[in-house]
DNA sequence: AGCATATGATTGACGCGTCAATCAAATTTG
DNA sequence: CAAATTTGATTGACGCGTCAATCATATGCT
C-alpha cells in the first residue's frame, strides 16, 4: 500500500495518451482559473494578494508571531530571493517589520505589525468563504476523498523518500 | 446525472471543514510545484516559457497557422492586454509576426515565423515526456478517471450553463 | 590567528501579468 | 452624414518571480 513507485515503473515505457494530456491541461486550466478568481476576490475583499496572505498566515501561526527570514521562506516554500522582494514591498506597506536578529547578526527577524495582523484577521473569513463557494461546495465527500488521494499520490511521486501527508509535518 | 448544482445548494449552509481547506491548499501547492518543475524544464529544453508554448501551440493548430489577435486571446484564454505584451516580447525574439488584417484595419493577424515553428516542434516531444514523467506516470487509470470527473465537476461549478467537456469544444 | 568557505539575506535585471487609460477604426444612431 | 458608441488592440505603471551576482557575517580548517 505504501510502495510508492511501482506505478512509475509499470508505465515507464508507455507513451502518454492524448486523454492524459487533456486531463493535465484541464488540471492546469482549472486550477489557474480558481487561483485567478480567488486571488482577485481576496484582493478586492481585503487588499491582500495571495502572496501577502501566505506570509501573514505563516507569521500568525508562528510562535511569538515572528520568524527568521529563512524559516519564513521554508514555511511558505518560497525561494529566499522571492521572499526578500516580497517582504520589501510588504514592509513598505506597513504589514510586516524586519529587525536584526539577536543571535545571528546576518539574520533578520520578521514580525507582524498591528496593521498586518488586523488586515490578516479581516481577510480570513471572506477568503475561506470564497474557497468554499468556488471550490469546496462543488465536490462531494467522495470526490474530496478521491482528490486527496490523488494529490498524495502526486506528492509521493514528486518526493519519493518522505512518508507523505502534508508538507508542514516535516518542516525541520 | 447532469443536474449540475444540487451539490451547491445542499452544502450551501455548512461551513468549510479544515480537511477541505487542507485539500484546497494541497491542490494549489501540488499544481504550483508541477507547473514550476515543468516550466523550468521546458525553458531549459527548448528556450520557451509555458506562455510561449501556449501561443505557439494555438498558432500551430490554427487554420493557415495564423489568427487574429482576439481569436488567439480566446484560444489561450488570456486577457488581451496580456497577449499584447507577450506578443511584443515574442515578436522581438522572432517567434511570431504581426501583420495588418486585410478585412479590418484595426485588427492584427498573428502568424508563426519559421523560427517559431521550428522551436515549437523541437519543444513538443521533451515537454510531453516531462509531463508524462512528472504527472501521468504517477496515476493509475482509475485515478485519471476520478481526476477527470472532479475537474469536470469543478468546471461545471464555475461555468454552470455550458454542457462541460473541454473549453476547446465551444470556441465560437 | 588567518584564510577559505558556508550561510543568511539582499539586490538588480529582466520577463511576466493586471489594471486603467489610450487610440484608432468601425458601427450605430439621431 | 455627423456625433456617439463600440470594438480591436496597444501602452504605461506597477507589483510579482526568477536567476545570477553580491555582501556581510559566521564557521571550519591549518
Amino acid at each position: 500500500m505504501s510502495d510508492g513507485d511501482h506505478v512509475t515503473r509499470a508505465a515507464a515505457r508507455r507513451r502518454m495518451s492524448v486523454g492524459e494530456l487533456a486531463i493535465w491541461r484541464s488540471l492546469v486550466d482549472t486550477t489557474a482559473e480558481l487561483r485567478r478568481i480567488l486571488g482577485a476576490q481576496l484582493l478586492r475583499d481585503s487588499g491582500l494578494s495571495p502572496a501577502d496572505y501566505a506570509v501573514l498566515l505563516a507569521l500568525s501561526e508562528a510562535r511569538g508571531r515572528r520568524l527568521r527570514s529563512s524559516e519564513l521562506a521554508a514555511a511558505v516554500d518560497w525561494e529566499r530571493s522571492r521572499l526578500s522582494h516580497h517582504l520589501g514591498r510588504m514592509e513598505k506597506r506597513g504589514l510586516i517589520r524586519r529587525d536584526d536578529c539577536p543571535t545571528d547578526s546576518r539574520g533578520a527577524e520578521v514580525s507582524l505589525t498591528e496593521d498586518g495582523a488586523r488586515m490578516f484577521r479581516g481577510a480570513t473569513a471572506p477568503h475561506a468563504l470564497a474557497i468554499k463557494k468556488n471550490f469546496a461546495d462543488a465536490l462531494t465527500p467522495e470526490e474530496f476523498e478521491a482528490l486527496a488521494g490523488i494529490l498524495r499520490t502526486l506528492q509521493n511521486h514528486l518526493h519519493p523518500e518522505q512518508t507523505s501527508t502534508s508538507r508542514e509535518d516535516l518542516h525541520v
